[in-house]
RNA sequence: GGAGCGUUGGUCAAGGGGUUAAGACACCUCCCUUUCACGGAGGAAUCACGGGUUCGAUUCCCGUACGCUCUACCA
């Protein structure tokens, strides 16, 4: 019988969450939706000193906004539970300490001070960073260099100490990594790394094998980062007789800068001008707000589309994928080792293609908000609609909405008269005073009626159309953009469109 | 320094022993539109390098170069 597909996400809360992070999220998830499977998540908060208040919550509601929910975490519950590595904490010392007992691992009570005494007396041009391995743990201070009895009368102090992996010498440790294929390592390049803290918490490696092998995890897809680590961790599943139910790794390639190399950080966005967070992260230290796609106006559904063809595509030209479109067509096989240059254009793109793909009422109230929040309250919610119709294909982004349509609701503040004044003129004036006036009397409110004056008007008075319609189109919006100018008076209704060529007229002056 | 991983246009990428080496973003030209966009047509631009194997390599093999990641009591 085959096993239930069960995936795990890991982020430890240290504050916002990267796109990084909600690929791997989204891999993760459409490889467990599609096998039928449950996608957990659990949080890694081993290390005390990194903890950052908020950034669970945080982590939680990005998921909420991206639509991929765990089926099991601290905030969902479930048959593993709990969630939260901190509060497994006792189980892990247990399994050190067999570890211990059987000889894979040993005491060390080398003191940070020591360590970094090593590391200065060892490091050469050749060697910049010295381990703790097989060819110096005989010179340390641990279980293996000292008698049983200062072991035990160490421990029996409560000396502070940490259990570290001995890692065995010469042996060749291979597994194959579902994107990568066969993966060899030589364990003597690998040093000891240390499996519980001097706190008693697990550090990352003993945790995750030790939490994936008790949460039944069958497989376990990670960035390519912790490619290295993969050896200790071999290692540890076997040395814990747990070999037969080691999961299935895939390493994803990383996200990389736009320009250079190497990973794709904050930093580079903040540098950069493009967001790096799934959403607004306010760091609680230091009060810094780095901005997220999602305050930025990207959809959901944009958003995870570019993430998930950032390092896989189905083989066709498609680019456009729905969700449910992606649990079908996923599939790690074509997931490219390569890394990939986070490229913000494009990222874009893809949000005005959702925008205009997507029903109004999926984005309708977000864009609501944002006028909102500019002090423009909608009451007229049908007028609102037709005018997002309108206006969607020039908008790239929820937020470009305000800019390219808040003139239907209020009229323009200051008008570029700059680019009318150079070729007006008093025919022109007459013109819309004429326009005006047989405005007023005009029966039927609507853009092909009220064409069909404009153009009567301009032909009484000898004036090419082309001539007034840039006026306009100022008077009416403001500036040189938006929609056709007779729809953009059909939607402000007669009184406003009036009122606004009066102004306009006094603006432009003669 | 070492180890691991990687390398198709500026970017994302399809492909894979014989092809005119797809497509998208960006860029350029033109059309549409007397606004800004959308849209449409076209253009420029690529298989890192060197050896093999082969009738034939971008594709397979081996080197080299370059890049990245790791090399913490962080994940």
């Amino acid at each position: 019988m085959e096993k239930k597909v069960r995936v795990r996400f890991a982020p430890s809360p240290t504050g916002g969450l990267h796109l990084g992070g909600v690929r791997t999220v989204l891999y993760n998830y459409l490889f467990a939706k599609q096998h039928g499977g449950d996608f957990v998540l659990r949080i890694e908060d081993t290390d005390q000193n990194r903890y950052v208040p908020g950034a669970e919550e945080y982590i939680f509601e990005c998921l909420k906004w991206v639509g991929l929910e765990p089926d099991e975490s601290p905030l969902h519950g479930g048959p593993y539970a709990p969630y939260r590595q901190s509060e497994r904490k006792e189980m892990y010392r247990q399994y050190a300490e067999q570890l211990v007992k059987q000889g894979n691992a040993y005491y060390a009570f080398d003191t940070p001070a020591e360590l970094e005494a090593m590391r200065e007396k060892f490091r050469t041009e050749e060697n910049p960073s010295p381990q703790y391995n097989h060819s110096l743990r005989g010179r340390m201070r641990n279980s293996l260099t000292m008698s049983e009895d200062e072991v035990s009368r160490l421990l029996k102090e409560g000396t502070p100490h940490v259990i570290r992996i001995k890692m065995p010498e010469n042996e060749t440790l291979t597994f194959t990594d579902i994107i990568r294929g066969e993966v060899h390592f030589n364990s003597s390049l690998v040093d000891d790394k240390v499996l519980l803290k001097a706190d008693g918490m697990p550090t990352y490696h003993l945790a995750v094998v030790i939490d994936d092998y008790s949460m039944k995890i069958t497989h376990a897809f990670r960035g390519e980062e912790w490619l290295p680590s993969a050896p200790v961790h071999l290692l540890l599943w076997k040395y814990l007789g747990w070999e037969q139910e080691m999961p299935q790794w895939a390493h994803f390639p990383l996200i990389l800068k736009p320009d250079g190399h190497g990973k794709l950080s904050k930093r580079d966005g903040d540098r950069l001008g493009f967001p790096v967070f799934a959403m607004n992260w306010k760091d609680p230290r230091n009060e810094e707000l780095t901005h997220g796609f999602r305050e930025l106006g990207f959809l959901p559904e944009a958003f995870i589309n570019m993430l998930a063809v950032l390092g896989w595509n189905d083989g066709t030209e498609q680019e456009l994928f729905s969700l449910e479109e992606l649990v079908n067509k996923f599939s790690l096989e074509n997931v490219h080792k390569g890394g990939a240059k986070f490229n913000y254009e494009k990222a874009k793109w893809f949000n005005h293609e959702w925008i205009k793909k997507l029903p109004v009422d999926r984005w309708q109230s977000t864009v609501r908000k944002e006028f909102e929040k500019n002090g423009i309250i909608i009451k007229d919610e049908e007028k609102f609609i037709r005018v997002l119709e309108l206006v969607k294909d020039r908008c790239t982004l929820l937020t470009d909405f305000f800019t390219q349509a808040s003139f239907f609701f209020k009229a323009p503040e200051a008008l570029d008269v700059a680019s009318v004044k150079p070729k007006w003129n008093e025919d022109k004036s007459m013109f819309f005073d004429i326009l005006s006036e047989k405005l007023t009397t005009l029966e039927e409110w609507n853009a092909t009626a009220i064409e069909a004056l404009f153009k009567e008007t301009a032909t009484e008075k000898g004036i090419k159309m082309g001539e007034l319609q840039l006026p306009f189109r100022i008077m009416l919006v403001g500036g040189k953009f938006g929609p056709t100018v007779f729809d953009i008076a059909a939607l402000i209704g007669k009184e406003e469109t009036i009122a606004r060529i009066r102004k306009g007229l006094s603006d432009i002056g003669l």
